[in-house]
DNA sequence: TTATTTTAAATGCATTTGCATGTATATGGA
DNA sequence: TCCATATACATGCAAATGCATTTAAAATAA
């Protein structure tokens, strides 16, 4: 085992973590309403369903959702067990590993991520697109992928 | 009630967003992971009681921490429930307003800021402070800022 | 003044999440 | 081969959250 040096962050630092959060939250809500006004899942049984659509009838894992999204293997497997009873998805057979599935989006799946992308697009549109000049959400992107190395 | 006009979003904006996401996953989740190794209060408890620190003794109402943390009220009224049974803060007499109570931070709450702020600290410089130069945070912060007019 | 509406905060109940653990299959040595 | 370990996924239970509603006290209107 080895000991970080984890020094103190600074100003410009703290602003852009603070900012972050702020943004996120704001952005975050803004949409997330815009999908419950219209009375469809939340955000993200869409990205599930498009990794799932995305992935065509091979289908794609769980495992590979939990990466893809960053979210905690339960919380994956609790949320396909909901979109599996509504419908929305179905797990296949796993050929070559007995201990997993294959999942694949149903017809519903694809209409109702194509139904969601009407609601979900325009807000994006609402909450980014009109704050940020084509520029800005390019500069945007590519400081918030630094975060991510 | 006016409609607006809410158009697709451009693959920039589109991608911005998508990295708000992930990047604000990707950090909060390490700073959460920082704290929780800590044994230490989640972080919106952090937030709280810097604002109550900085309010002093006059204090902060409920629904002032509600619009500066943009968090729902119930969400509120129940994280104050657990910190006032933490020891961290005590509610006050409201003189003018008998629906409001004031918030101050106990020694206790001082305390727990200060150490928590210890692990946070770090972690926002782990997290951010490594992966952006003073520059890029504060390009950072100053678009992430545009996203909240 | 009294009645009406708005605002501040709490809460009952259902849903969701987090944590730890369980079950089953796969993998990599001895 | 057999055993130990690692990986994939599910789940019981406690805690947190979301939603709707309630309570009480302003603020405003009549």
């Amino acid at each position: 085992m080895y000991i970080s040096i984890m020094t103190k962050p600074t100003s410009h630092t703290v602003k852009a973590w603070i900012m972050l959060l702020k943004a996120h939250r704001t952005a975050l809500t803004s949409v997330e309403n815009a999908l419950k006004k219209a009375k469809l899942p939340p955000l993200i049984w869409y990205d599930i369903l498009l990794e799932l659509e995305r992935s065509g009838d091979k289908g794609l894992r769980p495992f590979q959702l939990e990466k893809e999204l960053l979210l905690p293997q339960y919380g994956i497997s609790r949320i396909l067990e909901r979109m599996e009873k509504a419908g929305y998805l179905s797990r296949e057979m796993c050929e070559n590993d007995g201990r997993g599935q294959r999942l694949v989006s149903t017809e519903a799946g694809l209409k109702k991520r194509a139904e969601m992308w009407t609601v979900y697009g325009p807000a994006i549109e609402e909450t980014v697109g009109t704050k940020l000049s084509p520029d800005q959400s390019k500069a945007t992107a590519e400081l918030l992928n630094l975060l991510l190395k």
